[in-house]
RNA sequence: GGGCCCUUAGCUCAGUGGUUAGAGCAGGGGACUCAUAAUCCCUGGGUCGUAGGUUCAAAUCCUACAGGGCCUACCA
């Protein structure tokens, strides 16, 4: 009842904006999203706030190969990752981008305040350098044979066959992943955050308690190591923001993702009044804590409190790190079919079967925690449905048919519920020390006490005693109302769930305090089943869908419909009238609208020497904006054609049918003039 | 190669020096029939990863080893 309100900012790590969401990122934003609600329910101030993380090279590069902008990417994988979190019942205050201008502006900001206060170097420093693409290239966008032992096929950085490290300038016939080409070495400016200068200040925060233990030693073992100063720009061509006063250097992605925390924060004050100041002054009386996952501890407990001191801003309240998810005690696994996207998920089964499931789970330690299936299955079932929803469900009939809905007015057992109301306090404690697991433990074992409660009482045997009337009702009404606490100690981890009891139970949204005061006197809406189990043949249905098809066509009985039915093979040709076509690479430098013409687009296509002008009619599809730069494949040795716009000397490849027309692109290392074949 | 964390019943996990190590689920037996074959009662089941050590006493502290995870190896 007496808790003052807290003024509370929360963050999920960024998801970065180059695929999509899966159940191992769900932890985290489940984990998250519970410890808010609840935080909300208890009566506080709290939003939750995230972004996509949306720079960097290898969501430029991506990019390039879908064939779009990086905007565009940014955006469609937005959308995306906006929808699967809504319908996982994930509910920020806002989402937003790192792509935006608030996060250029306190980027920007940051930077010159740490510059200002001389926490920036520079010096040159010397990288592989792709000739070819006419970029830098980081460790793991070079290949080549192990110098130790030979192994083809191994990163820049170590070998994955025996294990051995190096520098990507060791590597035997190394080339570029991007381009195909022999990295050369090259010279460039950097910058770099002096994050020794911080050292004292870390020190000294780290007693405050606002690591996991565990995260403390890892950061006694970097002080140990010595604090090295932090490459924080990268040299175009790079997808970022340009650093002020510094051409053709970009804010490495890793710089301006945290300070993403804060442009969405400014975004949301923006829309809502907040002030911003309030939240991230050094004197600031808010809470700010970060979820993150254990790998990206450095980042958020060394790079990130020192940036902020240095800029002026204050640190984080605290950095909880959490544990990876394993899949039948594995890591997931594409193969297996147990690296499940969310979107495959939300086909299969509802979101809080996992909610609940991981909230069983989760403490506040790093440990990984495990989704077996078989155990999902059992405990979903048996907690929620055969249990939980259970005193509902036994409860409401007699209510609903014997006394036309109305609870009785007083409760039976008063010490019983108060018996609830107390376990209150332990559940609420174990929530905000993020030990769910614990708080799940408790809530079931109520849930237990509550079943053995109606067991005890009998109400449909006192339901065959004449005069016994007012006893049925009484003690149904005891167990909805134990049932009602219940809902409002799970209403973090079930939502969803809790929505559906308010309407059934005809009351306002529950608040944690209302637990307190029984629900008496009052009319009930007729039950309607709240859960559905889970089968197993969903999850097994899910594991299916989620394991990566390798081509089989051979194996695929031909189908009843499909594009072969509708446009049947042509004439069996022979290898000699194929070598008459001469297919090659191409990249289309110059697209332009056909003035005069519905669908053709004019393209300038280059060779690899020779450039060529072909119209095609994909403008429907296609802007001609966004097909320049791209890579496709032409019949090169076409007669050419004359046609009212001017000569077409060739044609694109394109797939088409009825639904569209999609070019076809070379995979990545493809150049120009190359033959197909 | 270095470091940190983890390894407790069939499954998932509690339990950080002190009586014969616990829970839920699954298994076995019984009861009930209000309830989504749900619920209730009873019950079997563990050399606490392995091997040493410290201690009157160790799952709990120390050492080594095995298996798993993560970080790191002048990228962070």
């Amino acid at each position: 009842m007496s808790h003052p309100t807290r003024r509370i900012l929360v963050t999920s790590a960024l998801p970065y904006a180059n695929g999509p969401i899966h159940i191992g990122h769900l932890v985290e934003y489940i984990q998250t999203d519970i410890w808010v609600r609840f935080q909300k329910l208890r009566g506080h101030e709290c939003y939750y706030l995230c972004a996509d993380d949306a720079h960097g090279t290898p969501i430029m590069l991506r990019a390039e190969q879908e064939g779009l902008t990086p905007e565009q990417l940014i955006q469609r994988i937005w959308q995306e990752h906006h929808a699967d979190f809504a319908e996982f019942l994930i509910e920020f205050d806002n989402y937003y981008s790192t792509h935006s201008p608030e996060n250029r502006h306190y980027a920007e900001l940051i930077y010159h305040r740490l510059d200002a206060a001389g926490h920036i170097s520079r010096r040159v420093i010397t990288q592989a350098f792709d000739p070819e693409k006419q970029m830098f290239l980081p460790d793991r966008f070079i290949k080549g044979e192990c110098p130790r032992c030979g192994a083809v096929d191994q990163y820049g950085d170590s070998c994955e066959s025996c294990g051995a490290t190096y520098s990507p300038t060791d590597l035997k016939n190394p080339r570029s992943v991007i381009s195909g080409a022999t990295p050369i070495t090259k010279e460039s400016l950097h910058l770099f955050f002096k994050l020794a200068d911080f050292e004292e200040m870390l020190k000294d925060w780290i007693t405050s308690g606002p690591v996991q233990p565990q995260m403390a030693n890892k950061l006694n073992e970097w002080f140990t190591a010595g604090l090295q100063e932090w490459d924080i720009s990268r040299d175009a061509p790079y997808w970022g923001f340009e650093i002020p006063d510094t051409p053709g250097k970009y804010f490495y992605v890793w710089l301006d993702a945290p300070i993403g925390y804060m442009a969405s924060f400014q975004n949301y004050c923006d829309r809502t009044g907040l002030n911003f100041h309030d939240f991230w002054n050094p004197d600031s009386t808010a809470e700010v804590y970060h979820f993150i996952g254990k790998d990206i501890a450095y980042f958020h407990i060394l790079f990130w409190p020192a940036e902020l001191t240095g800029a002026g801003f204050r640190k984080p309240t605290a950095v909880h790190c959490h544990g990876f998810l394993t899949v039948d005690g594995q890591k997931m696994s594409k193969s297996r079919g147990t690296f499940i996207k969310a979107r495959t998920y939300l086909q299969h089964l509802r979101p809080e079967y996992l909610r609940y499931y991981f909230a069983t789970k989760l403490n506040d330690g790093i440990d990984d925690l495990d989704l077996n299936f078989d155990d999902f299955l059992q405990r979903v079932n048996s907690d929620l449905v055969g249990k939980l929803v259970n005193i509902a469900s036994r409860c409401a009939g007699f209510i609903t048919r014997r006394f036309n809905g109305q609870l009785a007015t007083t409760l039976a057992e008063p010490d019983l519920y108060a018996d609830f109301v107390t376990a209150g306090d332990a559940i609420a404690q174990a929530y905000e020390g993020r030990e769910f697991s614990r708080a799940m433990r408790e809530i079931m074992a109520l849930a237990d006490r509550a079943n053995q409660y109606i067991d005890e009482k009998k109400p449909w045997a006192l339901a065959k005693q004449p005069g016994a009337e007012a006893e049925v009702q009484a003690v149904c009404s005891q167990g909805l109302n134990l049932f009602r606490v219940l809902i409002v100690y799970l209403k973090p981890v079930l939502p969803g769930m809790a929505g559906q009891v308010e309407e059934f139970l005809r009351i306002r949204p529950l608040r944690w305090d209302d637990a307190r005061t029984p629900l008496l006197d009052h009319p009930i809406a007729e039950f309607k089943p709240l859960m559905q189990r889970v089968e197993m043949a969903q999850i097994t249905a899910m594991v299916e869908a989620s394991k990566e098809s390798f081509p089989s066509a051979e194996e695929t009985p031909a189908l009843p419909a499909g594009p072969l039915i509708d446009d049947p093979l042509s004439p069996t040709i022979t290898i000699d009238d194929f070598a008459k076509i001469d297919l090659r690479v191409a990249r289309i430098v110059k697209a332009e609208a056909v003035t005069g013409a519905d669908k053709l687009v004019r393209l300038e296509l280059d060779l690899g020497g020779e450039t060529r002008q072909v119209f095609a009619g994909i403008k429907s599809i296609y802007a001609p904006e966004d097909l320049q730069g791209r890579l496709t494949v032409m019949v090169a040795n076409l007669a050419p054609r004359k046609m009212r716009f001017g000569l077409s000397e060739g044609m694109v490849l394109a797939a088409g049918g009825k639904n569209g027309i999609y070019l076809l692109t070379p995979d990545s290392g493809a150049e120009p003039g190359m033959r197909v074949k």
